[in-house]
DNA sequence: GCTCAGCAAGATGTGCACAACACTCGCCGG
DNA sequence: CCGGCGAGTGTTGTGCACATCTTGCTGAGC
């Protein structure tokens, strides 16, 4: 058996790159590293333990990503997006989430569906005063689940990386108090409801449909702010 | 004017990264490097007139995109596609042809409207045994020349790369004689007069409906392969 | 003749020192 | 007082030597 054992780390240079990459995008998609910010390549190095060579392998997949950019003489920033930029973005995740639930769909395993009733009882678990950090790592862990739903790579991989290219620009506007983080909360409780109700009957594309729903009622709630909320 | 000229070549890192990395994706999708070729860092550093460090990060660009894989200790591959996976990825570009036409599209300028006129004419330049070289730069040209029809920058961001990263699948049908060059030359020549009537009266939409339909019909001619052909 | 341990060659990955570049701050001339 | 110039500092980009890994070969042992 050549194959290492997943358990044990083996801790090759792969691994390595991907679990530094997944840890630096984790961070500026949950605004540790709001956009703006200047990634030191030096002290990154220095926190994960190497040099900056292969630091610097990670933070060009996060360019190609849209993610960073490196200005020489300068430095690494986190990247921005242009509002234009955000609603082609939004209009177009808004297609592809309806394609998730019509391009080669397959109905959840029993894994799958115990991982959707342990996120529906995290969507529950939010009082008053709630962490937003905490509900930016749910959204993310749904999202991903949401996912699992197409069998299509190439449709998962786009979702995916479109994904982390603009939701930290949405949870910016939240934690800038200009979306109302308990109502947010309430409505993403009930679209995961929806959603996971609709899966219950095996209408895979209904969830897709409803999934397109609140992404694009997301998007203009974001748009409008929260001084300008009607029924 | 801070602002570089752009007729004189400045050099800058970035150029010299941006034209390196075109260059390599050109030779990958026209099979200049066929799948399964090893790309010798040592060499193409020596081609370009560089060390293997900017190289690398070239390299790294072109995994990013999945067309090369590193492994480490053997070399680097110009990476296969398989079947599943392209079936998927056919799928997936149907749909997105046909949100070009109906996400932000752009009529095409006088300067647009040229280019196809050109590439009209270019279509019908072949003769007996054409350069199967020369044709699949042309499809290249089209291609990208259609992305110019929509102005949602994510999505034409998404169909490049989803064309780079299987079109060369194809080529190497063509290549390998599993589809008929000639024939295929004269449905391209068809599709391309088709578009550039649907063009000139305004409606996009049908372009790319069009556009869709090509793409369907040429992923099932190559499923099938030559001795398949039906009306 | 077959097997397998060990070595050698060649590939990518890493570390480090230096080059190229951009911004800042202070000095100097008007 | 003001404007511009130049050294200084800090950053990313590059080159090079070495580490690490894989693979194929080779030859001793059975």
């Amino acid at each position: 058996m050549t194959e290492a054992t997943p358990e044990s780390a083996p801790a090759s240079a792969r691994d390595r790159f991907e679990r530094m990459h997944g840890v630096l995008r984790s961070r500026i998609c949950l605004l540790d590293y709001a956009p703006g910010t200047r990634l030191s390549e030096e002290a990154l190095a220095a926190e994960f333990g190497i040099s900056r060579t292969p630091l610097r392998r990670v933070l060009a997949r996060l360019e190609g990503e849209g993610l960073v950019q490196s200005v020489h003489g300068v430095g690494t920033f986190v990247t921005d997006v242009e509002v234009e930029e955000l609603a082609q973005t939004y209009r177009l995740r808004l297609e592809l989430a309806e394609l998730t639930g019509r391009l080669d769909p397959v109905p959840p395993d029993a894994a799958l569906r115990a991982e959707f009733a342990a996120l529906l009882s995290r969507t529950r678990g939010f009082g008053p005063d709630p962490d937003p950090r905490a509900f930016a790592e749910l959204i993310m862990d749904v999202f991903l689940a949401l996912l699992k739903l197409t069998a299509n790579e190439p449709l998962r991989e786009i979702c995916e990386r479109l994904y982390f290219r603009t939701t930290r620009i949405w949870l910016k506007s939240v934690f800038a108090d200009r979306l109302d983080l308990a109502a947010e909360i309430a409505i993403f409780r009930r679209e995961v409801e929806d959603i996971v109700m609709a899966l219950e009957v095996g209408d895979l594309h209904s969830a897709a449909l409803i999934q397109r729903a609140h992404i694009s009622m997301s998007f203009e709630r974001m748009r409008r702010g929260p001084g300008d909320r009607r029924l």
